[in-house]
DNA sequence: TTGAAAGCGCTAACAG
DNA sequence: CTGTTAGCGCTTTCAA
């Protein structure tokens, strides 16, 4: 802690009475100086530097009404449930790419239910030109307020309700998880195996049942009974793969929706003697970090750019802000690459 | 996308005309209605009700100089060394007091020392009130940027230099690393432990050397053979771990500076044929989500309270915003706790 | 208790 | 190319 009511700094009038030009001549030149003559903006430029001039970013935002921020809205309970390198690899490239258009990063943690009336609030408040949001819902209140409040909004993760006839689709910024999920399937299928089971995630995540269409695209006929639902936990994903192995002791591979329960799935094959890969192939999904390398033997997965979305997500906002809605497309949708390592 | 330019939202004036009364006294009524006559209060309240007034945060800021947001500035390096869990939870304890001081969170990932320009335009920008920022080392540049900003700041983490002469001393919040280290040791030898090792964590981290010195409060004497550094990585604590036994394949304990190195050093104890807690006894710190209760056996560890400490770090900077620097104590240290499992 | 008026610091027409 | 002028929407004396 220091000073408590910080030196009122200098203003543009300041620099314009040092420098000895109007205030609006001062102005330009701090905004770039287009259309000013090379001796003046010398001046300004001398003078701001001088008097260690910064710009009044209130002032600046009451009149261009662009607060240069950015809201990024996560919800709490996804922050567990996605593990948290997923979380802050998504953040790191978006702040990365806001960074390199000189705007600001506000972040807003959603509790509960409850929290959205705050959220609505500042979004209307005009705090921030635009929003990134997480994961949504079915039910999930974001879209309605950001319609609502007109605020610019890019989702990470593709919604899980179609578009509203009529209405412009979101735009959202996803991996690849179907074309991930073939080509994990594809790979066990190359290695020969022929019994090959899915642990899939929680069917209201569209990356789990993504997922699962993915398995089923190029297994058409998988029998059901290969097929059990995790909650993309550690352990669920080994209750899903003890329950696999009762009906069907004869199974040779497992296609797990993520790391997390490839790992727990991969503890209860080994309790139940199955060598691995041998006896049973495994491949996860995320290649995340602190899991799919350490585990014994290392999971073979399918890697996703997080943080290449994260950027991705806040570089369609930006343009949305700066060339207008029509400039960004409805999503994207980034590659997925199969990570080959020991399991499979 | 929806609206390029958001509908112009109804003004201070508007509501003033509609509930018939001066744009002094509505905006009093805005702002809680402090002396203002019931009825009038009412109709206000109403008209804002009706109109949906939500006020302009920019002219606000612009005459009460006041933003309402703090930035918390994380070096995007200890987003890594540091392990994500510890800063999605610190960050959420610091968003669960702000929030519920209506105040917003700017954050500020900052990539490498070239950096730290941008940071100190920005907080000379006046687009927050304070800062929060972590884990200091020796020669950062933050604490002399927010001096010279004068801009109210709270360290997560002790600082690794001492106060200079005639300067307020930096405020922080950390754990007691020290304290939690003496538990840790005074269980390992309450286990009758007698050749008791200690993995450390880098010399330039104040949350290593602190847990060094803890270790040697409880055993003065401890012959320097038993102490190793590692990197706070699983696997810089295997190959300390692995040193270690080379030097002293008597060991009968280990308590290592954080869980990572815990579980690495875990690993290569199995490798090398020594049951744990029988043959060596092990002890973590962190009590790190997903590492601490997952190893084989589950980790005895130091539980700090990562959340309450960003909780922590929040209030310190409020109080300090609203009742001056004096309010704030200089430094809060929090308890640890030691979680018994099944590693000693 | 209420209202009138000044102004926070800046940008953007508009004239010159 | 440069300066003058009018606000952006709000809070806050100061008078009434």
């Amino acid at each position: 802690m220091t000073v408590q009511h910080p030196a009122s700094r200098p203003t543009l009038e300041a620099v314009a009475a040092y420098a000895g030009v109007s205030r609006a001549t001062a102005s330009r030149v701090v905004n770039g100086g287009a259309g000013v003559r090379p001796p003046l903006v010398d001046k300004v430029r001398r003078a701001v530097e001088e008097l260690g001039y910064v710009p009044n970013h209130a002032a600046r935002t009451l009149v261009t009404r662009r607060t240069g921020a950015v809201a990024v809205i996560i919800p709490e309970p996804e922050i567990r449930i996605f593990s948290d390198p997923f979380f802050s690899q998504q953040i790191r490239g978006i702040s990365r790419e806001l960074t390199a258009h000189d705007t600001q990063l506000v972040l807003l943690l959603v509790e509960g239910p409850g929290d959205y009336d705050r959220i609505a609030r500042y979004l209307a408040g005009g705090h921030v030109d635009g929003a990134l949001a997480f994961s949504l819902h079915t039910d999930d209140p974001l879209p309605a307020i950001a319609r609502r409040t007109g605020m610019p909004t890019v989702y990470g993760g593709r919604p899980g309700w179609p578009t509203a006839p009529g209405e412009r689709p979101v735009p959202y910024v996803d991996a690849d998880n179907r074309g991930g999920a073939r080509q994990a399937v594809r790979h066990l299928l190359a290695l020969g195996r022929t019994r090959i089971a899915h642990i899939a995630g929680p069917r209201d995540q569209t990356s789990a049942t993504d997922r699962l269409d993915g398995f089923h695209d190029v297994l058409p006929g998988a029998d059901p009974e290969l097929v059990e639902e995790g909650a993309f936990t550690a352990e669920s994903g080994a209750r899903a793969m003890a329950r696999l192995l009762e009906r069907r002791p004869d199974l040779d591979a497992v296609f797990a929706a993520n790391d997390l329960m490839a790992s727990g799935a991969l503890r209860v094959l080994r309790q139940h003697g199955r060598r691995v890969p041998e006896d049973v192939a495994l491949v996860g999904f995320d290649d995340m970090r602190g899991v799919a390398e350490s585990t014994d033997p290392p999971l073979t997965t399918v890697r996703q750019d997080i943080e290449g979305m994260g950027r991705l997500m806040a570089r369609l906002l930006l343009r949305g802000l700066s060339e207008g809605p029509a400039a960004v497309p409805t999503s994207v949708v980034t590659e997925t690459a199969l990570v080959r390592r020991a399991s499979a």
